[in-house]
DNA sequence: ATTAGCACTCTCTCGTGTTGAGTGCTAATA
DNA sequence: TATTAGCACTCAACACGAGAGAGTGCTAAT
């Protein structure tokens, strides 16, 4: 048996039907829906073959079908149109530009839930690519020195360090002058234990100290590349009765809460790439385990070499596909315009 | 009809089992539960005497009663006891040193969330009255500049600056310079637009850019005075099944994600002190509506002068006053001797 | 190949009766 | 006078069964 064109057809208004109303759906609604003109005995028919090849399923006996995870995945990969919406709201909310980076990232989060009706994550670009413009080592008071770093795309990092030793304020230029010398334009990840020690050995006359300063500024360039994850919007989930029981709603909202395990999402999206950006897992196809009655888009953004960060939108399998991969698509195109404005 | 010893015995009794089981408590259970050897006749008389006192309620005629807000708060108020719990675990925990202030307030939010098995709030310290240590604004490359700043406690802030305009070595000197002299010491309160407006007139010769220079230190400084709030342990209200009905836990969950409700709590309990530092909202009581069915406990707690932040616990009205209470006691000071050690 | 018709299945809802916990009241008791 | 035993009453919770309704699969007719 094969899917020709009237089983798709039908296949097709299921899905759509069930995303509607969240409700199995029966033959007698097919045959009034579509504009096939076929009785809700012929449909049957269909609708018993579409099940066999597994695209839908009965929940139980005299219950209509709701669609399975390979039907919704045919309907994602056949069937969706790229439509362009919604271009307007959006790019009015992100003209509001926001220097602050987490603060942009919550904006979108937001827009993304209140404008979608599910829940929505995005994560802070990692910038392992990032490459070090400008390191400088400050005195704050006599134990203390303060250590900034720039990276491109203007991400700062600083730490302090505590001095148990005299540094005097010759020193103290030397070092900044080593530093500058030997980080600038290097790439974070190229910054790793050897170049550490060899940037030790070239300072190594003015003891020990010196180390632990290097080793200091070191740690603040490796360090922190852990997740920074927004959410928003979690309380959507209560808004769809298969999601809402308490088991399961229990379980998304601690995984909301615990980013942890978002951030396997994330890895994932960024290994995985497919040339649109976007990417769709429906049910079990979901690297996070509490997730497996959900669906996810997720989109990769890109803000320059090297700095990327990760959109997802997380709903049930009933989501509107249609409209969360048309709204994540104009979305990157401000995200897009947005950043070359300013460059 | 007054309130004797007895009635407050056997107000306790109801409150305590309620707290275990969750359920309305009748009069036979307490007649075996005390040791008062009362038939349950008269506990159901003393019962009627204290729900005409507003203490307990009837959720219908003939369930047991369950404690009122005036109920439980008689409870915390004066039946508590300080009891010395569980300091080893918390000395452990917390002896994880973390540098970052935000990594340890996570840590500390998750911490007693998994402890109590309620949901937890941090906020991070503000500092208004925080004082300026350290400026310094340094060149990154032709068309940006940094501007650092640390206050007391090591806070530090930093922004960039997008130049317009040339701006010479010797006039970033003198910046520096006057930036420094003028500004430390103050605290972030007193840098307001009158201190701007005065420093923009000493520096009034090197045109207007420099105006623009002083304007983002400013900003700098004032900005970012919004909250930081970390929850943690949001899903542990679907524990208690009289808040885990879709509607009470769906707008509890967003309020939690919605940090700007929550900051309302942290007013209320940086303005509204108490000598303990502790305060607990029953019902009602509560600064934000959709908690009106949970009960909340906040400490707020000073690493020094001015750096003061809360902590809060929210948890059903049934919470066990007496362990989160003292366990936000042992956890004040335990940070008190952290932050000592690192002094 | 399609359709009408029919018997069948299963969920959902609603009403009913039953159970059990808990009450308030009254009369007896210490 | 305070306490207690006893009893009738109330109400939520649960289980049960009937009936409705939606939907199916199969068969026979078109």
């Amino acid at each position: 048996m094969q899917l020709d064109e009237r089983k798709m057809k039908i296949l097709q208004a299921i899905i759509r039907n069930y995303l509607e109303t969240g409700e199995p759906v029966g033959s007698r609604t097919i045959s009034k829906y579509t504009d096939l003109n076929l009785s809700s005995a012929t449909i049957r028919n269909e609708m018993a073959d579409l099940e066999e090849l597994g695209y839908i399923l009965q929940p139980h006996t005299s219950a209509g079908r709701i669609p399975s995870d390979s039907g919704y995945r045919l309907y994602v990969d056949n069937l969706m149109a790229d439509k362009e919406r919604e271009v307007l709201e959006m790019k009015e909310m992100l003209l509001e530009k926001e220097d602050k980076m987490d603060h942009l990232l919550k904006q979108v989060a937001k827009f993304l839930s209140v404008n979608t009706n599910y829940t929505s994550m995005i994560s802070a670009p990692v910038c392992h690519k990032n490459k070090v413009k400008f390191v400088q080592l400050s005195r704050v008071d006599e134990q203390q020195l303060i250590v900034v770093i720039v990276g491109e795309g203007n991400v700062i990092k600083n730490t302090m360090i505590d001095l148990e030793e005299e540094l005097g304020d010759d020193t103290l230029l030397k070092l900044n002058i080593l530093l500058n010398t030997h980080l600038n334009g290097l790439s974070m990840e190229e910054i790793n234990l050897g170049m550490i020690t060899a940037l030790k050995m070239k300072a190594g006359v003015h003891g020990e100290i010196i180390g632990k300063v290097i080793d200091a500024v070191a740690l603040a360039i490796t360090e922190d590349e852990d997740l920074e994850i927004y959410t928003s919007g979690a309380n959507n989930i209560f808004k769809y009765p298969e999601l809402a029981d308490q088991q399961r709603a229990s379980e998304l909202v601690s995984t909301f809460e615990e980013k942890q395990l978002l951030n396997k999402l994330v890895q994932e999206t960024l290994t995985d790439q497919n040339q649109t950006g976007i990417q769709v897992y429906i049910g079990n196809e979901t690297p996070i385990q509490s997730m497996k009655d959900c669906s996810i888009v997720t989109a990769t953004y890109e803000l320059e070499e090297g700095m990327r960060g990760t959109i997802g939108i997380i709903g049930p399998k009933r989501m509107d596909y249609d409209k969360v991969v048309s709204t994540l698509k104009n979305l990157m195109n401000q995200l897009d315009v947005l950043y070359k404005k300013k460059e």
